[in-house]
DNA sequence: CGGTGAGTTGATGTTCGTCAAACCGTGTGG
DNA sequence: CCACACGGTTTGACGAACATCAACTCACCG
């Protein structure tokens, strides 16, 4: 008989994830566990995919942070989405076939990787996991809507203030951090790239935020002394991360 | 025996945004025709849906033009998508539940409602029509990827070009436009919202456009004398609307 | 001890927002 | 038929947010 516990510590993230938003059942755990491929590491500052790939299987992040973003032709880079553990950070790829951007690892990362496959067989078996992983994907989506819409009619500094809110919660969620405290490996062009800003003005938005008492970031550590009125100062409604538990 | 040409017509365009990227059996169709509620006609300038909704069923546009979009405690908004014919704009909160954004009609939009318990049934029973739409809200997430790209690093001039791209091409899948004349039934303000930039900003740029001799815009119709110059100016690529067929 | 990547600072210019006013076509009511 | 209101568009003046260029510091590492 096959134990949980045992055979899932590296999908734990994903399984926090998705219990937080729903029941998931015995058979569930197991069926996600059983479509596992074999795990890949790619090293701080590797690309993980590139645009134009056609992978044959989903790369699972379990741990280490990772980051989308596409170059454009006058060179500067975008980043559309901080990946986090527990987050599919390919499973697009499942449908769309064709990847539309690059995946780069910040700091060093471990994955799993789920043949497209045995992803189908789940399609085909467990409806309502089914509808759980649809599900992940949309949540990647509300976060880049709210990073389009901060990118569009946020200031500069809320948006960075709003950034930091939203991975207290998302690193939480997978404990793998808390809101007050937790790990940021990026550098200051990183951070420039993902709010759309240069790195001169991301450097100055960063010392605004500590003369304000809102945020420390050293060695790679976020830490925010006073979670709630970085919220405010930030504007940050928590709802697009939908941490909310609803059967579906 | 039902007849799909008959029954179908106000499913085409999602028929032919379907068909586009891979094989629809039959079967599917029927499938899809018979999870159809009913319809829903939102005058110009309603809100379709609100933030906060949580729908039970899903809509799909098959007439009109829509914007997805939130607005901010200081008031202003932005707009995270325009959606167009043959786009399911609500299919989110089939899995999410609640709606973390408005939908508003920018012109006078008819929907087919799709209850969600009609969808379940889809996933259920249809494990391929299940994985192409779930690639309709991964294509809705991918525009909105090279939205978010473009608000960060492409000038406000290039980004308007970008769009009107964008919506050329999404148009001439659904036979309801063409990549050099199409409908655009907004105002400035409203461009200004999808840009991120201000209306008084807005209406320079469109100008700066019209004296380039790559755009005209007169009574909600959109006119590109060169398409291939727009499309060079705007550094154009529409690997990111994935228009290739593939088996999915 | 030199090189390198990250962070920091200052000076200067550009893009874009804001405020304010005018314009223009369309529709409406006297 | 005209006066007026109204939404959408246009223009000008000014200031704020941000980019760019350039240089310097600091920690770390071979």
């Amino acid at each position: 008989m096959l134990n949980i516990e045992e055979i899932s510590s590296p999908l734990e993230p994903l399984f926090q994830r998705l219990r937080l938003r729903d029941r998931l059942s015995e058979a569930e755990h197991l069926a996600l566990a059983g479509a596992m491929g074999g795990t890949l590491v790619v090293t701080e500052g590797d690309e993980v995919v590139e645009e134009g790939d056609v992978p044959s299987h989903s790369l699972l992040l379990v741990d280490g942070l990772a980051a989308r973003y596409r170059v454009l032709p006058n060179g500067s880079r975008q980043i559309s989405a901080f990946q986090v553990a527990g987050d599919f950070v390919d499973l697009p790829s499942f449908t769309l076939k064709v990847i539309d951007h690059s995946i780069t690892a910040i700091s060093t990362c471990r994955f799993i990787t789920f043949p497209h496959k045995e992803l189908a067989k789940i399609v085909e078996d467990y409806p309502h996991l089914t509808r759980l992983l649809w599900m992940t994907t949309l949540l990647d989506s509300a976060v880049q809507r709210e990073w389009l819409i901060g990118v569009g009619r946020r200031s500069s500094i809320q948006r960075a203030a709003h950034l930091f809110c939203e991975l207290g919660l998302r690193l939480d969620v997978v404990h793998k951090g808390q809101p007050e405290h937790f790990g940021f490996p990026a550098t200051q062009a990183d951070l420039a790239d993902a709010l759309g800003i240069s790195l001169v003005h991301s450097n100055r938005v960063i010392q605004s935020l500590r003369v304000m008492g809102l945020l420390e970031w050293r060695r790679g550590e976020i830490v925010v002394p006073d979670v709630s009125a970085l919220h405010r100062f930030a504007d940050f409604d928590p709802t697009y991360l939908h941490l909310d538990h609803h059967p579906r």
